[in-house]
DNA sequence: CTCGGGTGGTTTTAATTTGAAACCATCGTG
DNA sequence: CACGATGGTTTCAAATTAAAACCACCCGAG
């Protein structure tokens, strides 16, 4: 972990989170966390990943606060992993990266899961990016500002 | 690249993008070409990265349609990398990745740059996932679906 | 033309990370 | 208490990453 950034000391705000979950792994385990998986062996199932390395990614994630242990769900001593708020904050990146791929990963008439509304089983909208005035703005309508000048 | 997957053929809609996009430096790149940088050099100084690593990246994201070359734009004889519309389909992305990465990583009194409306200076809004019927909706009001069955 | 510096890489080699498998401690049930 | 399941850690080989040296080409000055 934390890759050394050479040129300049202060991270900037893609690549300081970039530090915590910049790997294949972690958001994975992430999306699995969100889909309801707690324990160990069910991450390790499910993603088929080498123990070792699950170890040190849930310890990463841990280490990051992003996701915590708590005692136990079912009364026995073992513990489980659940996101932290935090964790939970990436749920829109991650609703990012899965249109993404539908949208440039899939062939047109490849099936694929849905992310959909609970309450009524419609497939959700498109993540949209507004301006304060509401207006839908893509990536020619931004730019980056430095922190305003003392 | 292409990290075996290793108890299922098909990649889901999340892992998949991860094949092209999913370490350190390729969202880095992206986002240095939002920002307008096109030049191999002008990568290298803004991320600081070892040139071999820079080369294997931006080959990868050409293999995978992200970003192209594109002859030249002053001229001269060299080569220039901008983003395609799959790289350009990024961009919820990026901002989902800063804006948690405001949200968790930085102390409230410390500055970061900001993403700004063009048109007027204001930040942006806040990514928003809605349903069909407008709601704005957070993990909890999610599910994943798998394809209709046939 | 040819010298020399800037640009855009590749090659070489060492260090770090990853991954598979074996090992081990604890839990929980019969 | 025995025994399988759970939740890891350790060991070691393989793959990846990184730093540095090297090299080819473009291009302007003389």
């Amino acid at each position: 972990m934390a890759k050394r950034v050479s040129h300049r000391d202060s991270m900037c705000g893609v690549a300081r989170p970039l530090d915590a979950i910049g790997d294949w792994w972690s958001l994975l385990i992430v999306r699995d966390a969100f889909d309801g998986l707690r324990r160990f062996g069910e991450f390790q199932k499910s993603l088929g990943l080498a123990k070792n390395i699950l170890s040190a990614r849930l310890r990463n994630l841990l280490a990051h606060g992003i996701m915590e242990t708590v005692p136990a769900a079912d009364g026995s001593a073992y513990q489980e992993y659940v996101l932290t708020e935090k964790g939970r904050g990436l749920f829109p990146l991650l609703v990012a990266l899965r249109q993404w791929g539908e949208d440039f990963f899939f062939e047109p008439d490849e099936a694929h899961v849905l992310l959909v509304d609970r309450k009524n089983g419609l497939p959700v909208r498109r993540l949209e990016l507004r301006a304060q005035d509401g207006r839908v703005v893509g990536a020619e309508d931004t730019m980056v500002r430095l922190p305003s000048a003392s």
